[in-house]
DNA sequence: TTTACATATCTAAAAATATAGATATGTAGA
DNA sequence: TCTACATATCTATATTTTTAGATATGTAAA
């Protein structure tokens, strides 16, 4: 848990807004077709479609993401699957809470 | 107070180690010459000597941090002393809290 | 085993950030 | 009012980030 690299994927409004989106899929997302649970996170062309950014950023993005360890990811099929890491969030917020 | 703006300063480790400093200046800074206190912060020299970076850039990461709300200048004679702005980094990490 | 689709990676251009040297400004003291 | 000093701003360059189009990869279905 890298308090600075973490900071660095929260300095955008889009990451930020996917993480909140992410604390709720129902609210935030249409029903998977394949699954009718959010139990592994939202597809990617769903958080894609709800930013409007390109397919690309969007991956980087979620990549940026997963490599600070903000999110997890799981392949269903031709998915992927990505859903709060709610340890390290919360990791994050204690040490910041401590640190800062 | 807006988080994506004060996470890009946090997005900088000088800037969190300013901030760190900060919250104990007894302990990370030299006495100042003409105040016997901290009770206005740390003149920006002192937290140049300390990063070992320049002093321009040091200036510009305080007027960043200042932008964001998040130390607070006082002017003294010569020197100008940075301060924390608790309630700013009080109201960042319980909107963090309650959005993240 | 080809095709279609979802996602990842590569490539590249634009924008933002990091950083320092040079210069300007403001203040205190001679 | 000079001078020295602390800090801010300006200018410029290097690095990083943002973003998207093109291409590659992996999977499912026909």
């Amino acid at each position: 848990m890298n308090i600075v690299e973490i900071s660095k994927v929260l300095a955008n409004q889009t990451r930020v807004n996917i993480l909140r989106w992410l604390k709720n899929p129902e609210a935030n997302f249409p029903p998977h077709q394949e699954i009718d649970h959010f139990d592994d996170g939202v597809c990617v062309g769903f958080i894609q479609d709800k930013t409007g950014l390109s397919q690309s950023t969007i991956s980087t993005y979620l990549n940026s993401m997963q490599n600070a360890n903000l999110v997890i990811p799981s392949r269903h099929g031709k998915w992927t699957y990505y859903r709060r890491n709610e340890e390290v969030i919360q990791a994050y917020l204690q040490e910041l809470q401590k640190e800062l």
